[in-house]
DNA sequence: TAAAACTTTCAATTAGTTCTGAAATATTCA
DNA sequence: TGAATATTTCAGAACTAATTGAAAGTTTTA
């Protein structure tokens, strides 16, 4: 495989991967391709790159700005403004997923704490299991949540070193 | 908020938070009415039920089978087939991280190995940029997948206890 | 075995999302 | 300032995903 080639598959690849997490195919290639251009590249070599128009280029890579994920860089002697991809991909990309997944949490907790309430201290047996099945919801919703509320805060070297060495002692001692 | 407007409530909030990680809205919904329905339910339940045809009913039914999320039962007496949700809420979460570890993760890691033999053992700074890059993703994709690893071999109370109070304690510290 | 009961499939439709491209706006240069 | 260059916007077009419903397929019962 050639570099080109290399490259090509990277980003189709990236770009797949994205759109199964909420961000848009184009906004995920954009972003690949950045990461593996050691220049920082004009909006007009993106739609080249990528063959797609001037006005979908604009828009994701403000988006990818958005979002932290690239930054506009300036050339002296360049009247164009040129666009790089944050390098430390993992403070940023996963801060933006994981907050996202935060603010999809939110409701369903709101959601849950509200149809607890049905039915008051009523003994029917459905209302008891609909009970039951909406608290048990209610515990591992929220256990997701301050889970991923503690990601948020965790940076890079501290998942990397801490959580990890810490999962493997926890199973060699099981 | 009686039963019924309680149980409404509850599916359309579990369909938008589906949609939102991988599972479809139809699907979630199903996976919801299941979940409060004390009763195994037949397709032509679920399809009155959420009021969407034969075929949508029978396609997300068997994608939730395939998914380990539900699966038929049958009533003796009864000619239909019957479908009820996995109830255990721990293991509905642990199976969506399974499958999509398996669909979306997996092939990742494989393109990013695939890329890295780019060039061999080319000396060209382009070449090398690349495999940095890859490099890195490589790292960062391969510790969330052997986490996911991790989390899935892990029974609840132990992510409950040790783990969550363990990431208290150490925000605690930093 | 045949008709009834039930399930699955799939082409066509509908709904939702993303992309294009040309026009409007903004910025820079001389 | 005004011509050239660069960026942004957005209505409609193109594309993708989800859904329908009718027909084909399968299993059961009598």
């Amino acid at each position: 495989m050639n570099l080109d080639e290399a490259r090509e598959r990277f980003i189709q690849s990236w770009g797949a991967l994205g759109s199964n997490w909420g961000i848009n195919r184009t906004m995920a290639q954009i972003h690949a391709l950045l990461l593996v251009s050691p220049e920082a590249l004009s909006a007009e070599e993106v739609m080249e790159g990528l063959d797609i128009s001037r006005g979908n280029a604009n828009m994701n890579l403000r988006a990818l700005i958005d979002w932290g994920l690239a930054r506009k860089v300036h050339k002296s002697g360049e009247r164009k403004e040129f666009f790089i991809a944050e390098k430390d991909i993992w403070r940023v990309a996963m801060q933006v997923i994981i907050e996202r997944r935060k603010r999809e949490i939110a409701p369903v907790l709101q959601m849950l704490s509200e149809v607890k309430s049905v039915g008051g201290s009523s003994d029917d047996p459905q209302v008891q299991a609909f009970i039951q099945s909406v608290d048990d919801l209610d515990t591992i919703v929220g256990q997701a949540d301050s889970f991923l509320e503690l990601l948020v805060k965790a940076d890079q070297n501290w998942f990397a070193n801490t959580l990890l060495k810490l999962f493997t002692k926890e199973k060699l001692n099981n």
